[in-house]
DNA sequence: TTCCTTATTGATAAAATTATCAATAAGGAA
DNA sequence: TTCCTTATTGATAATTTTATCAATAAGGAA
């Protein structure tokens, strides 16, 4: 809501344009959060919009930083908005998800940087692996 | 070449088979490294295989932790096979990339273990970045 | 405002990925 | 070895994602 204007402004600088199906599309991750192509797809087809151009406008999105994309886990990809970083571990297991502060790689992260010389912009990580109650269960067959 | 009979007690042990076509996509991963489901595709075409299992296969073998999944930032998948733990980082504007020692995300995975509670299996991860070269030149546009 | 350039979209087709289900074959038991 | 159970595959259709290209519309200039 509040950070259209200066997307849009940004976009611009980039000779590239605020459009109403992007509007439509931010709008839809701001409520959302976390939302796979359908799932936008499904807020915004009201509009009219194409699931191509939701395909599209993520992509551009997400090329131009404004998006950050989280793998799920399920050999799919969901986007949300960038600005809110975090991190996430999901249990191979039991699927439980929880939410990692970002600054618990700060020093990692700056020690990769002046080992390699890169400069790195924190996307959106997953991580791996077994949540408490699962990691004392006899691991079951999913 | 040397795993698959270990591969086989494993799988076995958990009721599941090893069969030829799981067999001929653990040696292509094993001869060619980092590929995509297609690449892999092209690797075991002459054996008859369908694109299905290719699929069907690596999920499989992902879900079952003998197979790594990377996000390659084209919104695509690649697999690997684990063992070999290391992570990558991409170049946002030229592309290029770089293999990141795993033991660098050691601290920082053992602090997010004790403060969650989760057991991790690092599995391979992707940061995003920019590189010494493009740091410096002006961002030009892709 | 009106005009103009061109980034963006919709429509469509193509390609990639997943789901369904009967036929096959892995591997344990006899 | 032969038989049996059932995990796995192939064939096929359905769904998701991407590519192509002409039509539209954003937004700068006059």
């Amino acid at each position: 809501m509040s950070c259209i204007p200066r997307l849009t402004i940004m976009l611009r600088a980039c000779g590239y344009r605020m459009t109403s199906q992007r509007h439509a599309i931010l709008q839809a991750l701001h409520d959302g959060g976390h939302l796979s192509p359908a799932q936008i797809y499904q807020r915004v087809e009201s509009t009219g919009m194409t699931e191509a151009t939701v395909y599209r406008t993520l992509e551009f999105l997400a090329e131009n930083g404004i998006l950050l994309v989280a793998d799920r886990g399920n050999g799919h990809l969901a986007y949300e908005l960038s600005g809110e970083s975090h991190h996430h571990i999901i249990c191979r297991t039991c699927g439980a998800q929880m939410e990692v502060d970002p600054a618990l790689l700060a020093p990692a992260i700056s020690q990769m940087e002046s080992e390699t010389g890169y400069h790195l912009n924190a996307g959106h990580l997953t991580f791996f692996g077994l949540c408490p109650l699962c990691k004392q269960k006899p691991q079951e067959r999913a």
